[in-house]
DNA sequence: CCGATTTACGCAAACGATTGCACGGAGCCT
DNA sequence: AGGCTCCGTGCAATCGTTTGCGTAAATCGG
């Protein structure tokens, strides 16, 4: 940073007391200034280019208008429109957002909240969280104001936007079964992760309801959202032997691993198994078959709990909706056909 | 944030003055103090839950430890890896970097600029440069160290790491050469870009010194690197009516717009063109028909532009590498065959 | 026209850490 | 043994803004 003019350079210059500066450059005007020297000074400051110290502005006031931002990894790319959500909101009321990668790592992710915290983050939006995340408890019980993105964490109380994981899975199950199929195989999330574990729980569920016996080797569960978890499953499923007919993933990249591994095993995808996910991510449609998936809208996800976030900063105490569900809708692509024999056709 | 632990806590808790606990909480203990005292400074700091102001210490030393990192759209999938590649230089060294989208969009970015400066920003790391670029040039006279990544401006003088375009191109078209293709039109990128227009001109250049002939018609220009803007260029070869046999695209995004247009007329890649993008975005390789590119280490972009930022912060007259060129390869794959009627087959 | 408000601004103390300088005491040299 | 050096620590200023309080001058009511 070059020469930088403070107030006190403008006040000394018009020959005011630098408390008087302060108050004609506060936006809000608090305090009853004439109007007319609110106007010179403004535009004294203008012109000799001041740029207002937010640092010393921070250490007074106790707030740094910055807001942390945890994710396990920006280039997994249901993340980045998280950003851009929790962006739109923010930058326009002043604050920016300073993210961290947590690589799924919980060591990595109690570094990184300390670093936010000496950084004086405001508040923090975490769309990293585990079910079990004690660290992240402790800081909301604390007081700090925190909203989980994406995901939950079991324990109560932390204010968190998620999509509707458990109707995403039902609808689509009800969607598998009313094209006929009756044995469909489900590659599960990660059991730490909330989406993992409501969208397992859902199907369960959705199964049973729809009279569906799902034997044990109908079910894998992947330990990451990954490609190459989702390849590992269908092996298992594939050697269980259970013929099933289709297969619905937790999410996309899993159902890629899937695919993956059908076609190393010369089973066609939709011929002999449907394939579904979840999340819809970026260039998905121009991937063949073109998988059949729920989309999710994580631009809002990250709005809606930016928007919270600011609620929570300004007032602790007001009345915050606990849990926000955002809606999925199916996107019908050719993963997915009636089962080979079928019994509806 | 709740009841901060201060060095003046630790000072009144152990009888010595706040000087004593910075000075012994200084990791690299500029001034001689019994080692017995620091020790137990530290360790009553430790169990005090000291947690260190840095808001106040870079009033004082003037020093953030913090880097903008200015990018065009975080959404796009070549950033992620650049953020991931700058954080694993800076994060060790104890800098956060505080990540802009400009939306390539000038007035964003001088508003953008503006909000870093504001937060104290050490130094800023611009992946969204434009080839004219006169605020950020303004920034590194003024001695703000920058460097731009994946870009260049056009004005000498900011270190810059950026991809082998020239060569990456250069070779694509004597790949395409060698095929037998002698008809090769192009798809160029935003003249506003460095990339844009570097690829632009080693195709240029590439073309004549191996002596084709690329008429008018044979050239588009795209605004932005977007599908959209290929799907268009694509449209406008078609309707030139030139005969060309392959098209070379400045970019995957524009290739893959290329792509559909091209279905759109009934013409197949590669049976009846072939194309070729750059870049080697996530998921390209599952695509149809597998674009062959060139592949680009945009996490090394990241990495040694972090580096060489780093060395600029900490000696701003220190020699540095004014332009840094990472290597690029060729990455075939399905979109390339020879042309219909090959000279060579 | 005088006392009570209000208005418009100055004063100075914070915020928490860093750092040049001062200073008392211990150890060294001659 | 006296003076000098150096070592370990305290003192206080400083970074740039904000804000409670104080106080002159302006305004108002009667």
């Amino acid at each position: 940073m070059a020469k930088a003019v403070t107030q006190k350079d403008i006040a000394t210059a018009m020959d005011v007391h630098v408390s008087t500066v302060s108050r004609a450059l506060d936006p809000k005007l608090h305090v009853s200034l004439t109007p007319e020297l609110v106007a010179r000074i403004r535009d004294t400051a203008e012109k000799m280019g001041y740029r207002p110290n937010r640092l010393a502005a921070s250490l007074r006031t106790k707030r740094t208008m910055t807001v942390g931002l945890m994710l396990p990894d920006i280039t997994n790319t249901i993340f980045p429109p998280i950003v851009r959500g929790v962006e739109s909101i923010l930058e326009p009321l002043g604050y920016a957002p300073m993210i961290v990668n947590t690589d799924s790592d919980p060591n990595r992710e109690s570094t990184l909240i300390d670093v936010l915290l000496e950084r004086g983050v405001d508040g923090i939006i975490d769309a990293a969280v585990r079910r079990r995340d004690p660290r992240i408890v402790e800081l909301a019980q604390q007081g700090i104001p925190v909203v989980t993105a994406n995901r939950a964490v079991d324990a109560p109380g932390i204010p968190s936007v998620v999509n509707d994981d458990a109707g995403g899975i039902a609808l689509m199950l009800k969607y598998l079964f009313d094209r006929g199929h009756r044995r469909i195989a489900h590659v599960a999330g990660p059991e730490t992760l909330s989406t993992g574990r409501m969208r397992r729980t859902a199907f369960d569920a959705t199964a049973a309801e729809l009279g569906l016996e799902i034997p044990p080797e109908g079910l894998a569960a992947a330990k990451r959202f990954e490609e190459e978890e989702g390849h590992r499953c269908a092996e298992g499923l594939i050697a269980g032997g259970w013929p099933f007919t289709a297969i619905l993933c937790a999410n996309d990249r899993l159902a890629l691993g899937v695919l993956t591994a059908l076609s190393e095993h010369g089973l066609r995808c939709p011929e002999d198994v449907s394939v579904t996910g979840f999340n819809d991510i970026p260039f998905l449609d121009r991937i063949p078959p073109g998988l059949t998936t729920m989309r999710i809208q994580q631009f809002d996800v990250g709005r809606l709990s930016a928007e919270i976030l600011v609620k929570l900063m300004s007032d602790p105490s007001a009345a915050i909706p606990l849990t926000t569900i955002l809606p999925v809708t199916l996107v019908e692509r050719g993963s997915v056909t009636p089962p080979p024999n079928s019994v509806l056709t």
